[in-house]
DNA sequence: ACTAACAAACGTAATTATGACGTTTATTAA
DNA sequence: TTAATAAACGTCATAATTACGTTTGTTAGT
């Protein structure tokens, strides 16, 4: 039987690092609709993967199941971050594809989510919604509002990225230095000094260094680290600091 | 003409500061119904304001408009922390007394803010909802989720008033540093060093020195200060530190 | 008029963190 | 062998933080 379905539904921003092309991606699927009349190109553009509430779940499970069927990973850092639910939000023609959504007379309130997973963990073909990842720098035409949304999610994780080691949720288990400064000059859009950034972080007691080197580059290979959450709980529980 | 509801509410987490009891304040309204046949008492505790969203407007205007219900206030510090929605959220019987919701078959999501105000610009009196001003230490008995959402809100205050001067929100124009070191202390609950707080909070170019001490206290007088968003705006925007 | 009490306000020294650079090392490709 | 290059290490001046001690200005009580 199907589920009952509200007039609530979750958004997911998706991002990934890849540490080959340095950069900061997104998951999206593809919308495209013509007439079957005119012939019309109605909708041809992507948006972020989202669907309606069950009854009988909640939000935080509604956007782990939508990942599930996009990705099928489960586990994944996850954030609600903010709800969107302006009354024009069902004004726009090219949501009449969202049949479900015609149900009902009200309009529809997002809670919008982000995720953040390793962009090798998810194979990309095996995906029925033709899911494709695009850098956050050169994103496609985008449905709905999800151009605001997605730039509030980066917004949200640029702060974020600043007061918790999340930056680790996107990088493999085993990364070296400039990985890590590498995604955080991708995700904040400024330039970090190599020196000082190193010297920060290899002090960190929480970063280990591994018996291990990079293989395969054509240069002096780099020293590879993982991170300690263990260690971190352990030391920065709650190490409030006030910096305003 | 009545305005159509949805069943998607706001809810509103207002905080205020007392300086004279150095108390971080919730201002809350009573629920009380006891039933007309046997006389038992259903519900008998305080909640948040709240209400159900209208059909044309946004999620802030909203949460303004409760707001303005409740205190006459507008332009007040507002931030939409979280949406709740649990599949359990209308199973309470508490919940009966707001007939709007038995309307809906659907159960209830709603959007959480909090607010924050000074005290003194609200008249508590004046209001016909019986609100009334509670320590954050020392909360009545809650109805519906509003425990959860009020611990919620508070954690969220803790990060933020760390990363942004929001803290001068709660105090009165024209304050001294002692107000900001117990209101940051009544926010996080934590033991700060007075002298250096005072040499780091004075060195901030946006906190403003007047010709002016206080009147009527029975030690020595202490120096007024005024915060300056126009400064603060100048100087620090953008300005992401790594430090994680 | 003097003094105790007390919070406001100022001061200091050691340590740690930061910002802005220069230098050396290990590797591959030519 | 060597040039090229990214990784890794080093230095120094300045700023911020931590952990305290001391002085000042006011009122209230004698």
């Amino acid at each position: 039987m199907p589920n009952k379905i509200l007039n609530i539904s979750v958004d997911c921003v998706v991002f990934g690092y890849d540490t080959n092309t340095k950069s900061l991606n997104l998951l999206l699927i593809k919308r495209y609709l013509e007439s079957e009349a005119t012939k019309e190109i109605l909708v041809d553009d992507y948006v972020l993967t989202g669907y309606h509430v069950y009854e009988d779940e909640t939000l935080d499970d509604s956007a782990t199941r939508v990942l599930k069927e996009l990705t099928g990973l489960t586990d994944q850092y996850k954030k609600q971050f903010k709800a969107f639910g302006n009354p024009d939000r069902l004004m726009n023609k090219k949501d009449l594809i969202w049949s479900e959504k015609e149900a009902f007379n009200l309009r529809t309130v997002t809670v919008a989510y982000y995720f953040l997973l390793k962009t090798e963990d998810v194979d990309v073909e095996a995906n029925k919604y033709k899911a494709k990842w695009f850098p956050i720098r050169a994103l496609p035409e985008l449905g709905f509002d999800h151009q605001q949304i997605i730039e509030e999610a980066h917004e949200d994780l640029k702060i974020k990225c600043l007061a918790e080691p999340i930056i680790f949720e996107l990088l493999p288990n085993k990364f070296t230095i400039n990985d890590v400064q590498d995604l955080y000059e991708s995700i904040l859009g400024i330039e970090i000094d190599n020196r000082n950034f190193r010297r920060k972080l290899i002090n960190k007691k929480y970063i280990i260094p591994l018996d291990e080197k990079q293989v395969g580059v054509s240069k002096k290979p780099a020293q590879l680290y993982m991170f300690s959450k263990d260690i971190y709980q352990k030391m920065y529980h709650k190490n409030y600091l006030i910096s305003i």
